[in-house]
DNA sequence: TTCCAATCTGGAATTAGTCTATACTGCGTA
DNA sequence: TACGCAGTATAGACTAATTCCAGATTGGAA
């Protein structure tokens, strides 16, 4: 994604783009991947950008907000910023840590059943956990 | 759950069965619920039983290991543990924070992709994240 | 220029969970 | 009865991810 291509899209999800979330959209969304803030803020290091962890923290809340990322709750231990927004789902290997999105997407799910009381959906996701074949 | 069937299910699944493990399951077993280990922490104090921190944690975690509960990472902050642990989906309340599990069952899911090279499956979980209506 | 609101920052604070070193417990054996 | 060991339990120190905070910067608008 260009430079021209990260500010565009900031403009349209109405976040002003400032030289550091610039550089924090030209990390994650350089591809579709999925990174942990600590990830990200290494990457940041290793490009010689100083942005500082609390506005790397600051700007991932508000580019999930604006719906610019998605945030992934799939290890209680931290959280993964997802840099492909639209719905899909994903394998996590559960020993190295490593996320993946589900490919071709051919995934349908049948028999939602209605939902609690005076609530509305936010998302489905499904969660495949994966390990290494012991033998 | 009596006491005595505590008993069996922790013999059952190869656990010893101390004063403190007793504790632990006594609440968490209870009735089919998702608690985090600080809700559980709370509750045992409620019922004056003195059972430390460390405990809890190691309980909960051999436990989980044994397959007499079920961990779940539904939300990044911190760990919930399912008394059910037969396989089942959940719904997340963003807002409350409260898990419940999705009734009946009839979900299924169908055009599941082929695993990643060398790994196997360890389980499929469908998480429906719901919110109060907006109106 | 001057001012203001938004933003950025380092470091302190918070929080769930883990680690560690010590103490306790029950049981088989002498 | 006394001993010793394995398995457990415990308080409190520690860790890591994340949030909070209060002061410093920044980039316009007037």
């Amino acid at each position: 994604m260009s430079r021209k291509d990260i500010l565009e899209k900031l403009k349209h999800h109405g976040v002003m783009p400032t030289p550091q979330r610039i550089e924090v959209a030209a990390v994650l969304l350089s591809r579709p991947q999925h990174l942990s803030a600590d990830q990200i803020i290494d990457k940041l290091k290793s490009r010689r950008s100083r942005v500082s962890k609390a506005t790397v923290y600051n700007t991932l809340k508000l580019f999930s907000e604006q719906g610019i990322v998605k945030e992934l709750s799939v290890d209680s231990s931290r959280k993964f910023y997802d840099s492909t927004t639209h719905a899909h789902h994903h394998f996590y290997h559960v020993e190295s840590g490593e996320l993946s999105d589900i490919p071709g997407s051919q995934i349908s799910i049948s028999g939602l059943p209605s939902l609690p009381q005076g609530t509305e959906q936010e998302s489905v996701e499904v969660l495949i956990r994966v390990r290494n074949k012991s033998r």
